[in-house]
DNA sequence: CTGAAAGCGCTTACAG
DNA sequence: CTGAAAGCGCTTACAG
């Protein structure tokens, strides 16, 4: 690869008037100077060491982005979010995958430290992992001391996000809508208990029943993963019950996704027998038959505002926490209860 | 940031000595020098600078993969399969979002060139756009010479992939799976013509229509976008020529599934009245209603020997190129055809 | 406006 | 087995 030191030979000027031609900060070099280097550089096809730079510089303009699951529409939407601010910038976004690996997700982190990333976004909410957490608030401290911005868009160990949604007020929400709609027994698919958000998003589902007056029954909270997988799974768990509900809101829209299709598999109507609730609003819930009921969160907002907060810290600049609203959308998913509560002859 | 001379002089020893033991390489150093500088590192929570150490190996740990569009499942599936591969090896996995757009494209692999990445892999298809392209070759070419991977994962300017899928045929076998339903008549939503992938679908159609000795009519093909939305479109278009047909096939599954909504929304039934069939097999398609049709691709695999295609050329080994193979996957969008082509009352 | 020189944090022949 | 020194490709005071 050509260096610095071939243009500055082929234009006949010392490396140090190359750098500063072809740097982006505008040093006072003469016009026709400034054009032979500017040529040279052109002919010899120069593209700058980022590395030697950024060893200089103490950062190499990257974004890291954690996330914990890149097939889950929702992170795509907040990655995408995070492009929308970085990418004019000239950072380079990198998503990292911990596949809700606490091991993975720290050796992303460890590596994005060891390249000096400028800034790290960790999407996903935090694991309730002791070493995990320890190991990041280490990562994090060190990348903050070298400069480096450090944010979250989720509740994480060490408290509340610096861009996020008021999780438990929205299912509490939601909540509400499905009791305005005659509903009295709420099943919850409440995902992964290690999640932070997991966790927020379970005490607004008791909170929203508590403030309508609706009694909670244990065996109508289901846990487990935080994909369609687990969300038929958590169908078949609360059919075993045999505890009778009306309506089943999840912790999050892949959830409510398949148990979409785990209801229709085993022939149960919705919302004619069960009504179905999200939460996220991905993409697809509007298009499943019939479209799903959920809470709208401003995903790729989140991201932008995640990487504008990030753009803000690295300038030296502090704000404060921002809380992102969220909306009720009721679409085909939801209706007024059906005259027999599921499971169909279960005990009340 | 603590750097290796912090840790030489804290367990006594020069910067080479310390070098030694931190970096992976096995180097004979005493075993009681290693514990101190170890110990050192430890309590120095040291984190080597990779940008030191890239400018040395002239490269850094990072495998950067070009994608269409982060929030496609088929993108975030070979994703995945490029990080089954490279995460255990000590690579950075980084996913570049294009949004199909050549200058965002170009910018990200230059990025990636500047910050000498260990390679790039192209897991979306080149786009028909010379300025583009003669950027792409320009980086490619220096990469190469600097001991950089380059791998495409579908058709692009410069030809076939290294890895890749024979993507004519698989929908050729679609359209002889619908051909043996009884279908004559088959539209085809074809995607974007300026995407040589796309080009070598709507190739297969033709061919698979020709082997089946089925007529080709025009009014039939439906160019556009990529995803759900343009699939929509697509039966808009493909009902408003009033050309008849009993099968829509996909160049893709968002399409089809775009197409399923649309038809949903229209009152048309599938497979009723009209089959539908996809083509990549990702997850949505397994749990739509009626699940889709479509010919599975072995996406996570297609990412994970990507890498590994990457991973012996940065070890000097060549490899001839290899073709993935596809299946046909019918389920329940596609049966025997309507007794009454689409669009209903048009003519011949 | 331009150049010589130091230095960012490492690794690796080269001596010993 | 260990250390002194050169060098990777840049940027930036410091002189002039």
């Amino acid at each position: 690869m050509t260096s610095i030191t071939d243009v500055a030979r082929l234009a006949g000027v010392s490396v140090a008037t190359a750098s500063r031609v072809v740097s982006e900060a505008d040093y006072a070099v003469s016009a026709p100077t400034r054009a032979r280097v500017l040529e040279a550089a052109e002919a010899l096809d120069y593209v700058p060491n980022a590395l030697a730079r950024g060893l200089l510089k103490r950062h190499l303009p990257v974004v890291g982005v954690i996330v914990h699951d890149i097939t889950d529409p929702y992170f795509a939407e907040v990655v995408r979010g995070v492009e929308d601010g970085a990418h004019g910038l000239g950072y380079l976004v990198v998503t990292c995958s911990s596949e809700r690996d606490p091991q993975r997700e720290a050796s992303y982190v460890r590596l994005l430290r060891s390249m000096r990333a400028a800034a790290v976004i960790f999407a996903g909410s935090g694991l309730d992992d002791p070493n995990l957490n320890a190991e990041l608030s280490r990562h994090a401290a060190a990348m903050r001391a070298g400069g480096a911005a450090i944010v979250h868009l989720s509740p994480h160990a060490h408290g509340e996000p610096e861009i996020g949604v008021d999780n438990a007020a929205g299912i509490a929400a939601m909540v509400g809508a499905l009791a305005g709609l005659g509903h009295r027994r709420l099943a919850f698919l409440a995902g992964p208990a290690s999640l932070y958000v997991a966790r927020d998003r379970l005490a607004g589902y008791r909170r929203g029943l508590a403030e309508h007056g609706l009694e909670e029954d244990e065996r109508l909270v289901v846990e487990g993963g935080f994909d369609a997988e687990a969300g038929a799974a958590g169908v078949d768990a609360l059919l075993g019950r045999r505890a009778p509900f009306t309506a089943i809101a999840a912790a999050n829209d892949l959830l409510a996704l398949g148990a979409l299709r785990r209801l229709a598999e085993r022939g149960i109507r919705v919302p004619d027998d069960v009504s179905v609730a999200g939460f996220d609003d991905i993409a697809a819930a509007a298009t499943t038959a019939p479209s799903l009921s959920t809470v709208r969160l401003p995903l790729r907002e989140l991201g932008r505002r995640g990487f504008e907060h990030a753009d803000r810290a690295l300038a030296g600049e502090r704000s404060a926490p921002v809380i992102l609203p969220t909306e009720v959308v009721l679409r085909g998913s939801t209706a007024a209860p059906a005259p027999n509560p599921l499971p169909i002859g279960g005990p009340a």
